[in-house]
Order: C-alpha cells, then sequence, then structure tokens
DNA sequence: ATTATCTATAGATCTATAGATAATGC
DNA sequence: ATTATCTATAGATCTATAGATAATGC
C-alpha cells in the first residue's frame, strides 16, 4: 500500500515485498493478542524475512506497528470504497457501510479486530475511510437529508456506533451479523434526522456481494 | 480497588498498597502510550516498589496490565454512578452520563485515555458501567420512554457514541466539551426514539457538580 | 556499481528466582 | 513464626550494527 509511486524494477519490487511482509506479520499479532511486544526477531520470523533486514524499512517497532495500523485502516475504506460505488443517497451509503462492515468480520477477522482496537482514535483522521463519510455527511446535511447536527458531531457518533458494531459482531459472533448491522444503521439513520420508517426503509435496500 | 474484603491488619493493607501502586503505574503508561513493552523493572521503578514485588502480585505484565485496564473501567463506572445518584429518568440518565464523561476528559484524563483505547471491546463487559447502562436501557425500553430498538443493540450504540465523544475530547481539547456533550447525547436519544424537542430539552437540564 | 538482504555478534537489557531483610501477628 | 518486601544475580533474550552475500541496473 504505498503512498509513493508504484514500484517499477525488481529491487523496489523486492523492497516493497519485504516491507509488506513485515506488516502482514505487525498486523497478525496486532489482531492475534494486540500486544506490541513481541521482538524484532520474532517478528522478522513471522514474515520470513532476515532480521536485519526490518531497520532497512523501519526505525523501531513502534514505526512498524504504527504503519500496519495506518495500512489496515486503508485497507478497510478501500474495501468500503469499491463496493458502495454507484450509490449516490448519503442515507443509503451510510446503511451500506454498515452491513458491509458486518459481512467484514467474516471475511476480513484480522482487519476487524485491529479496527476495533484502534479505530476510535483514527475517527477524525484524514487518511482512510473518514474523509469520505464526513463528505457524505456533508453532502446529507446540505441537501437536507440530514438534519438537526453538524458534520463533526455526526461524525463522531457514525463512527463509534460503526466501531461499536465491529466490537459487538466479535464478541458475539452467535447473533445474526445482517441484522445487528441493520438495526444499528437504522438507529445512526434515525440520529442524522431521518424518521423511523425513512431509516428502516433505507436498510432494507439490496446491497451488492462481498466478496 | 479489591474485589475481595477490604484489608484488615498492617500486612494485608501494605500489599494491597503494593499492589495499588503496581497498577497505578500501569494505567499511567498504557495513559501516556497505551505501549505494553514497558520492562517490569521499570514500571516498578515507576511503582517505587522493589522489582521482586512484581512477582508478589501478579504472574506476568498481561496480568498486571488487565488488571489495569479493570480498575480503570471500575473507577469509571463509579464516579458515574456517584454523580448521577437520584436520577430517575432513564433519557436524563443517558444525557448525564455524556456530559458527565466530557468533563472527565479534563478532570480524570488518564482515565478517559484508557477508555478510548480499551472501551470497545468491553461494552458488553458483566463489569463497570456496562452491566447499569444495560438495566437502565432495558428500563426506558419497557416503560416507552425508549423505542424501536432492544437493548443489545442499544448499548452498542450508546457506548460508541460515548467512546467517540471520550476520542473526541481528546483529540480536539479546543472544541467545548460541553456542547460536544450535549449534541451527542441529543442524537443518541434521538436515536432511542425521542423527539428532537424531547432530547434536546433532556439534555439542558442542570446537572452535579464534578470535582 | 549499486542495492537489499542475510548472517553473525557484541553489548545491553530483561525475566524470574533465591536468599536476606524488615515488619507484624499471635 | 509468618509474611511481604527488597537486593542481587544467573541465564536468556533482545537490539542495533557491521560485514558478507546475492541480485539487478546501466
Amino acid at each position: 500500500m504505498p503512498t509513493s509511486a508504484p514500484p517499477r524494477n525488481r529491487f523496489e519490487r523486492r523492497r516493497a515485498e519485504t516491507r509488506q511482509a513485515l506488516i502482514r506479520a505487525a498486523r497478525q499479532i496486532l489482531a492475534e493478542t494486540g500486544d506490541t511486544s513481541a521482538s524484532i526477531q520474532a517478528i522478522a520470523e513471522r514474515a520470513d524475512v532476515g532480521f536485519g533486514s526490518f531497520y532497512n524499512h523501519f526505525d523501531s517497532k513502534t514505526a512498524l506497528f504504527d504503519a500496519a495500523v495506518t495500512d489496515a485502516l486503508e485497507e478497510f475504506g478501500q474495501v468500503i470504497d469499491e463496493h458502495v460505488e454507484g450509490i449516490d443517497d448519503p442515507a443509503e451509503l451510510v446503511a451500506a457501510g454498515f452491513r458491509l462492515t458486518a459481512r467484514m468480520a467474516d471475511s476480513h477477522p484480522e482487519l476487524m479486530r485491529i479496527l476495533r482496537d484502534r479505530g476510535l482514535a483514527h475517527i477524525h483522521s484524514d487518511r482512510g475511510l473518514s474523509p469520505r463519510a464526513l463528505r457524505d455527511l456533508e453532502r446529507g446535511i446540505a441537501s437536507g437529508r440530514f438534519t438537526g447536527t453538524d458534520p463533526t458531531t455526526a461524525l463522531s457518533a457514525l463512527g463509534g456506533t460503526l466501531l461499536s458494531l465491529v466490537a459487538l459482531r466479535l464478541a458475539r459472533p452467535d447473533l445474526d451479523g445482517g441484522e445487528a448491522a441493520s438495526d444499528l444503521a437504522a438507529m445512526v439513520l434515525r440520529m442524522l434526522g431521518l424518521s423511523s420508517e425513512d431509516a428502516r426503509e433505507v436498510t432494507r435496500r439490496p446491497l451488492p456481494g462481498l466478496d
């Protein structure tokens, strides 16, 4: 997930692969234990990368884990983005985001654990899904679809509720995830000023699949 | 914060003090860096406790940090509990909880950082504030004050939004905390079925102080 | 010639424990 | 006599780096 230009030659490709292998290992560790005290040796071994290579890419463990969280949040944003393309109604976008997130608890469990453990501090980040969500909220408020709130407050409430859905899915896999997602999405839409009937209707619209 | 009986003699008191000093140090570390890789030596030193004493109280660092999180969440629950005593209306309890939490960002910043970083996984815990919040939600639903939701979904949304308020307060200390709290509380109340007018009114009622 | 990876290692740090010390209970 | 703390330490582990190795660019 390089912010810079894509690697052109084999050197750069291999370098990018090593870096990504380290990030992947860090993401696994974050999801499994949430504990960042694993040794660099253990991380390199898990990434199947020579120990010394670590220092070619990161100055410290903290730098690696920060990059791993960013990487995970970016991926989350991209997966959601891809699947809501073509949806215009801001309310429907919110509902789709909730329902897709619930499904990702099954399809991307590692990512969801990181989101649960680290997402809250990034709700107002200028990376990942947040800026796009903020834009959609602003659009909804401007058009009158959403009422009685300002964008910042709405983003907080929306983000917090979305993360609580993630936590609920992970803590209670026995519950029906789709139903929980629709219920929480409907509550958020009510919170954003929609009537109960409108909110309910929006959360029942058909949704494109998630691999 | 011993779950067992309070210490009776000087031995037990001193033992409890040492344990609490270790927990206090762990809480500080959680709040400052959120990183659990500090050495046991460093933790003991910060707690002003002999190094070997650590093992009289905890088997591992993980055990200590788990205890520290529990300790912090219990304290959060207790502070809120004390200040909402006498409030009967479930809607007013919700609003008071939000407003008190916003104030705690100033009065208990360490606690709030731990809540932000670790709270989400404990929303449905059977300790701390959660069981009481669940009871209040059930009461509100039974009495018809809250409509259109079940207690579990409501607890998720309420907890997530409360934590997003904590994150917002910590990330944006420039914003007016009381206003943010009232805004978010009003949104949650709307989410729980109150009209915008009722929600607004409830969040404007006078609130007992926080030391 | 350049670049990244890998192996080996010195020195620092950490964990867990053993045994000494200090304080209290009975 | 009992209990908890504290100090000292052995052995293990970790970090950061230096230098060798392997692969590609030009």
